[in-house]
RNA sequence: GGGCGCUUAACUCAGCGGUAGAGUGCCACCUUCACACGGUGGAAGUCACAGGUUCAAAUCCUGUAGCGCCCA
């Protein structure tokens, strides 16, 4: 034994920090597509270069590798592709705040200069992600490693625009879309995120220019009043009726518009009439186009008031509101003001809020990309799993809306367009054209513009294999096996990868979307940096070890339902690793070197029950992984081996493996032993590959790695349910016995005799396996005796046909067990109550299935029985009281 | 406004038509030669509420309440 089996428990930190680079060293994560072997791919959902590891981050790539590893071990051809996500606005955001460190704005840098730096910040910090998903244990092939913005990537990027738009599925044009004055860019619907915030509903009267009537309007933002173009009601509205074409005055601005009717307006909200500001709102540019009303810009890029602003030109736009409404309120024009609470689009990058703005943008034309994506996932070409969340993929998808790509950040793949000052025409190609197709100038100015981040995202399953070269990894792995990924990012990603993927190779990406829950603290709580409750994934991993970190979310991960991360999970599957530590050197004591790692002939009933047991663990755990069902899967294992390996088995064969045994017993028994344990091992390699790599060397054998091994496989010729219920009634005797001892207060060191009262017949199997009950109930002798027996000065139990009785003279308290007899009669007769009056319902026996039936009546059978001994014994034992 | 999900033992959660399960915690006993990050035994639940379907409901249906998420 070395040095380290003198410690008493288990420490993960020596072991994880040597297996990642032998794993490498081995090249075990390395697809070759000629090898042979079903492929099996995925692709891992890019983290973030600016990004650090998250518990969100944690659990998808720990779901990832455990399919990853099972399916390496099933002997597929695996290859599990990983890379990172540029992020533009994130990633520029993050530069730009370390320049404004330094003193330098990035505009007086330049644009080139500040790529430059970007990628220069990328080059230092960038995989700083990707170590700590190899101190996860994920088995990435890193030779394939790839980054949405490098070479390969960015002439998918190009390929896929210019096909897009030459198919009129990528166009541009003037449109109203949500745009951050902070970060100083377009953002597509999906990056607003709604937030409810207090505010004001105010009622302002735009006097008619002729006559004294007037209307009043109601309005959240007062300040884009300035900006208004008309006023528009109901057509329907009779309150308005006759006064449509009427000319308003605008207040503050003093310029006539017109009162007008629309369909849009909803003749409930307000006074039934709306201001329109067709370059500050999505429905007002809608009726602007209808009625031809021109647009007035009134906030500019920054959030500031342009010059149509008049007197509030170069105003904060949140400043000018209080200011406007200030001003109308001096006029008499402001006839109420209530509080509302509305919800107010936010950045979802900076929470700055959202300003709709008119302007000229690339857009894609998303529904005839949905359909197909529908269509895949009806006709199960691709399944999301758990298929709760395929209604909210068909509801997105059926109203989809087309998608604002381009960005006004300098971070990001630039639009493959070019403009030509002279005519005016913008070329679309994949390489920079030398002069203008139409007019032949040659000065060409490329597209301010780059692309949505999730533009690059979309194409990541078939981009990353080599599209649009014809690749021979592309041919291989191309559709992916399964996707991996949080539900936050359904429509983001999930959704676009979907319809690109079937744009672009016609096959959809994925044979099964898998969705997976968010990660909460331990009060439930989702984590984030404001409310300071974030949970260190690498933190975790140093406390706990990185094998018990990874248990915890597996055992946790059950479809639908958030996962709760809290110590006390954490350590007791931390104490789960140490028991199979543990386990492992008990293995070692016994198995050495000439330990045959062959089954032999003869087994033992006990041999056999585990083995048994052993199949449908087997079985268990590889239908968990298979249905995505990874709690399952993991408590299978735990189940199995705590309570079933450990607490029962080793305990049985600790005799068999003693000196005292003969040297054939204790070879077959070391076999058998070290057979187990090292399935065990492979079972669960997919969920703690640090610890069982580990163990599994210092097993006896040449050994190479865990991972190269086959992944068991339930063999139905050990299932052997004789034999199962056979140990269950052993088991039952034993627990029994031990429930007495422990009730009775009888001293653990006191060998007491057993006497089993039944049929010989009954007692037949007990009495061939008496040592084991000897030695885990602490038993001195095993009596038997017929049933003619009177137990009299016996504490007594009944299991099944038996009655297990402990001649206790003097050590027994009568009152003690008199009130034990008793909560067991009360229990039974709990259960017999139930069971006979679902039998005395003509009913239950003419309509339930046969089998439930008779499981009924031998249940009743056996406790009738049991109920009659166990009344006979306290009338026993009460005689003794008085 | 539309949609989805949750409510089961003190806590955190599985189960989702056929006798209520796990982990942690709690109580008692035990330093037995793999493990005190342990062993053995035990206590603990009208499965949110109200109806309905069924021989049978925690499990299916309808409604109510509370909590959470997504979309508009």
């Amino acid at each position: 034994m070395g040095a380290r089996d003198q410690e008493k428990s288990y420490d993960p930190s020596v072991t994880e920090a040597k297996w990642y680079a032998y794993w490498e060293r081995l090249a075990l994560f390395h697809a070759d597509p000629a090898l042979p072997g079903d492929p099996y791919c995925i692709v891992i959902p890019p983290p973030n270069v600016t990004g650090s590891l998250h518990m969100g981050h944690a659990l998808n790539v720990t779901l990832q590798d455990v399919l990853i590893r099972y399916h390496r071990m099933l002997g597929r051809n695996v290859l599990w592709l990983p890379g990172t996500d540029h992020a533009g606005i994130a990633t520029q955001n993050v530069v730009e705040r370390l320049l404004l460190s330094e003193g330098i704005d990035r505009r007086t840098l330049g644009r080139e200069k500040f790529e430059e730096r970007v990628w220069k910040w990328k080059e230092e910090s960038g995989g700083f992600i990707l170590n700590q998903l190899k101190r996860l244990g994920a088995a990435c092939d890193w030779e394939r490693e790839r980054f949405t913005m490098d070479e390969g990537l960015t002439r998918a990027v190009r390929e896929a625009f210019v096909r897009l738009y030459r198919k009129d599925l990528v166009y541009r044009g003037r449109y109203i879309i949500n745009w951050c004055p902070r970060c100083h860019t377009a953002l597509s619907d999906l990056e607003v995120a709604h937030e409810e915030t207090k505010g004001g509903l105010y009622y302002i009267r735009y006097p008619e220019l002729s006559g004294r009537r007037s209307v009043v309007v109601a309005t959240t933002r007062p300040e884009t009043m300035l900006g208004d173009t008309a006023v528009a009601v109901n057509p329907n509205d009779e309150r308005y009726a006759g006064r449509i074409g009427a000319t308003l005055r605008l207040p503050l601005m003093n310029r006539p518009i017109p009162l007008l009717s629309d369909e849009m307006v909803d003749p409930a909200f307000g006074t039934g009439a709306v201001k329109i500001t067709p370059a500050h709102d999505p429905n007002d540019f809608e009726v602007a186009r209808r009625h031809s009303l021109p647009a007035v810009r009134v906030i500019d890029d920054s959030g500031k008031m342009t010059a149509e602003a008049g007197a509030f030109a170069g105003m904060d736009r949140f400043a000018c509101r209080e200011a406007v409404l200030e001003s109308l309120r001096k006029e008499g024009l402001v006839e109420k003001e209530e509080k509302y609470l509305h919800n107010v689009g936010h950045c979802y990058r900076c929470r700055t809020v959202v300003e709709p703005t008119e302007s000229i943008q690339w857009f894609v034309k998303t529904k005839p990309l949905a359909e197909p994506a529908i269509r895949a996932v009806r006709t199960g070409e691709t399944r999301i799993v758990p298929p709760s969340w395929e209604r909210t993929y068909f509801d997105w998808m059926e109203n989809i809306r087309d998608w604002c790509i381009s960005r006004q950040i300098w971070w990001g793949h630039r639009i493959p367009a070019w403009h030509c000052d002279g005519c005016g025409l913008t070329m679309v190609e994949v390489d920079a054209p030398d002069r203008c197709s139409s007019c032949g100038a040659g000065n060409l100015r490329q597209e301010e513009d780059v692309l949505d981040t999730w533009f690059s995202s979309a194409l990541w399953p078939f981009s990353t294999l080599g599209w649009p070269d014809r690749t021979e990894d592309f041919s291989r792995y191309y559709p992916t096996s399964a996707l991996v990924t949080g539900f936050d990012i359904l429509f983001f990603w999930v959704a676009r990868m979907m319809m690109m993927g079937i744009a672009f190779t016609g096959k959809a990406p994925f044979r099964d979307v898998v969705i997976h829950a968010l990660v909460r603290d331990a009060k439930g709580e989702k984590m984030s940096k404001t409310r300071g409750n974030v949970i260190d994934p690498l933190d975790l991993m140093e406390r706990y070890g990185t094998d018990a970190f990874r248990f915890t979310l597996l055992a946790l991960a059950a479809q639908g339902r958030d996962i709760r991360m809290s110590d006390e999970r954490l350590e007791g599957y931390r104490n789960f690793m140490n028991k199979l530590f543990q386990a492992g050197r008990f293995v070692r004591m016994h198995a050495d070197g000439t330990t045959a790692r062959t089954l032999p002939p003869d087994l033992s009933v006990v041999d056999r029950w585990i083995l048994s047991r052993l199949q449908r663990a087997i079985d268990e755990v590889r239908k968990g992984i298979e249905e995505y069902r990874f709690n399952e899967a993991s408590s299978a294992f735990y189940q199995f081996t705590w309570h079933e390996f450990c607490d029962w088995y080793l305990e049985m064969i600790k005799p068999s493996l003693l000196p005292e045994a003969s040297a054939e017993t204790r070879e077959n028994q070391r076999a058998v032993l070290l057979h187990v344990f090292e399935t065990i091992l492979r079972l669960s390699h997919p969920f703690l590959p640090f610890l069982t790599e580990e163990i599994w060397h210092l097993l006896p054998g040449e050994r190479g790695s865990i991972l190269a091994e086959a992944y068991p496989a339930a063999n139905p010729e050990w299932a052997d349910v004789d034999v199962e219920e056979d140990m269950g009634h052993l088991m039952e005797v034993i627990r029994a016995v031990r429930n007495i001892r422990s009730e009775l207060n009888v001293p653990p060191a006191k060998r007491v005799t057993i006497r089993l009262k039944g049929q010989p017949e009954d007692l037949a199997f007990l009495r061939d396996h008496e040592e084991i009950i000897l030695r885990l109930a602490r038993a001195a002798k095993v009596e038997h005796r017929g049933p003619e027996y009177i137990p009299v000065e016996d504490a007594t139990a009944v299991v099944n046909d038996i009655e297990v009785c402990l001649p206790l003279a003097g050590l027994i308290d009568f009152r003690k067990e008199a009130l034990r007899l008793r909560k067991e009669i009360e229990r039974a007769n709990a259960e017999f109550s139930v069971v006979s009056a679902k039998l005395g319902n003509e009913k239950f026996v003419e309509n339930a299935p046969g089998d439930i039936v008779e499981a009924h009546r031998i249940r009743q059978g056996d406790l009738e029985q049991k109920l009659d001994s166990l009344s006979r014994n306290l009338e026993l034992v009460t005689r003794y009281l008085s």
